[in-house]
This record gives structure tokens, sequence and C-alpha cells, in this order.
DNA sequence: TTACTTTGTAACAACCTTGATTACATGTAT
DNA sequence: ATACATGTAATCAAGGTTGTTACAAAGTAA
């Protein structure tokens, strides 16, 4: 029911890619340990990551890197790449209502729209978030610790 | 994954209930016609809206009736009565991030305000829409057909 | 060429939720 | 007592997620 983890595993691995830049070669390994999960799954979620454009990744060769810079990845971005809803998909609506019913017959046109501005709405939110605005947010936390 | 259509169940429930009044009784067995379900299924979800005070039924005694107005029920209402979602876990977080790891240890920290804002947009447009407009919607439909 | 490391993918099991169905208890009206 | 209504629990099937294992394919170093 919640939104897959997978977005927010998507959100960490970007993450964690930019913030260890300078040190060294993000593996699957790596991210792995650091999410608390098996490579085997953070290399199918960057396969995915991959495949939206949002990271480079070679087979054989260690290492991410991000595809885009920070500022042009939002979390939209990774919503959509790990693929954990469709559009117009938030809400299930149940099928086949009665068409002899007037509201068995309208029920479903009438709140489509409704669920969907709901949907755009916090997608809208997502839009507005990047990982840059992420990453500033954990420098800071570091900072005050 | 997606929101259960018990939500969509709800608002139809609802709105059968107001644009029948008139007419007779809306018995569980009638709704269920309308909804294109099993009795027992609406009776389920009647009990959870009875429970929100969104309606009254008693046993034994035929009909639901609205137990407040059109104008004072919104689809957030319907949307808490029927228990889809928690507070704060429309997305899902992974577990235990490593906190030897800068990113791992602020990660939750960092979107778990994000994540909620995002729910919280949603979940404002559902405030923002109520029976009275679902009903006044499909009265609209009706009369161009 | 071999050995090692990396990415990439598939298969499987366990778990949970949902939706559908059935059965039956409780309450009301006739 | 009978018929009909609400209310609830149990069962089953389906689907998605999560975690794990196994192995293929690719790249690099010796």
């Amino acid at each position: 029911m919640p939104i897959s983890s997978r977005f927010a595993v998507g959100i960490h691995i970007l993450t964690l890619i930019e913030m260890t830049r300078e040190e060294g070669v993000t593996s699957s390994e790596f991210i792995a340990a650091s999410v608390n999960t098996n490579p085997a799954v953070i290399r199918k979620i960057m396969g995915m990551l991959k495949k939206a454009g949002l990271i480079e990744v070679h087979p054989g060769i260690a290492g991410a890197k991000l595809a885009k810079s920070l500022s042009d990845i939002t979390l939209f971005d990774i919503y959509k790449a790990v693929d954990v809803v469709q559009e117009n998909e938030l809400f299930s609506m149940h099928e086949s209502p009665l068409p002899d019913c007037p509201v068995g017959k309208n029920i479903q046109n009438t709140i489509e729209p409704l669920f969907t501005a709901a949907q755009l709405a916090m997608e809208k939110v997502l839009k507005n978030v990047t990982i840059e605005d992420v990453v500033r947010d954990i420098d800071r936390k570091e900072q005050i610790q």
C-alpha cells in the first residue's frame, strides 16, 4: 500500500554518489552497506536510475556517476525512474459500477479528475525538490553534530 | 501499491445515499449492486463510515442516512474513515541505514519532511472537495445526457 | 590466459494487503 | 416464527514488495 521504499533508496543512492564523489568509487556493495540492504537490490534500482538517465554505470567497472547535475535531478525524476506509481494510478477505483444507476454510471468520471488533481499536487511537491537540496540539508546536519 | 479502492467505494456509497434519499432506502444490497460488489464488502466499509460519524445505520433497520450535511463531508473525511493511508505513511522508507555513513545517518531525517509535505499536499486537495461537489457534478452530467 | 571484481538479471520464498466470497450472529418488523 | 436487515469473521486467491541466492557478462590487472 505505501509507496515502495525503492523511492527512498533511489534518493539515498544518488545522494551517496554525490557525497562520496571525491573519496572514491561507489560500488553497489558500498551503497548496499550504507542503505543496509543486499547489493543485488541496489543494482536493480541503479539499473532503473541508469535507464532514466540519472546515473552512468558500466559492467565490470566499479563506481557510478551522476549523469546530470545535482540541481537538475528532482525527487520527481527519481519517483518516475523507480516506477513506484503510474500516472493516474495513485488511487484505485472499483470496476464496472452499474450503468443503470446515475451514480454508478458517472462516479468514475466524476472522481477521476479529483484523484488526478490530488496525485498531481503530491507530485508537484516532489518536482520542487532536488538532490542538491537533500545534499545541502545533510551537510547542514553534519555540521551541527 | 495503489491506494485501496475502498476510498472510491466510500465516495460512491455516500453519493448514492444522498442521491437516492427521496426514492427509498439504500440497503447494503442495493448499494452493492450499484458498486458491483458483494454486500458484505459494502457493510464493512459502511461500518467504517459509521464509526467516523459520516453515516447512521442500525442493525435490522434497512437504509443508511448521512449523519452530516453534504457540504460538511470532504473526500478527506472519507479517506481517513476508510483508513487507506496512515499519517506520514504514504511513502515507505528503508530501515536502519548505516549510522557510520553521513548519508546513512541523516537520510531518513532529511527526506521524511519532504515526504510529509508531499502527502499533505495530496491530502489538501481532498480536503477541498465535498460530497456536495460530487453530487453536483453527477447531476450536471445526468442533465447533459 | 587466469583471477578477481564489478555490473546485470533471473528465480525463488516469505510476507502482507486487498478484494471476493461464504457463513453465521444479532436485531427489527410483521 | 419468519423474513429481511446490519455486522463480523474466516477463507481463499492474486498481486506486489522485499530479501536472498545463483549465475552470466564485462572490465581490469597480473
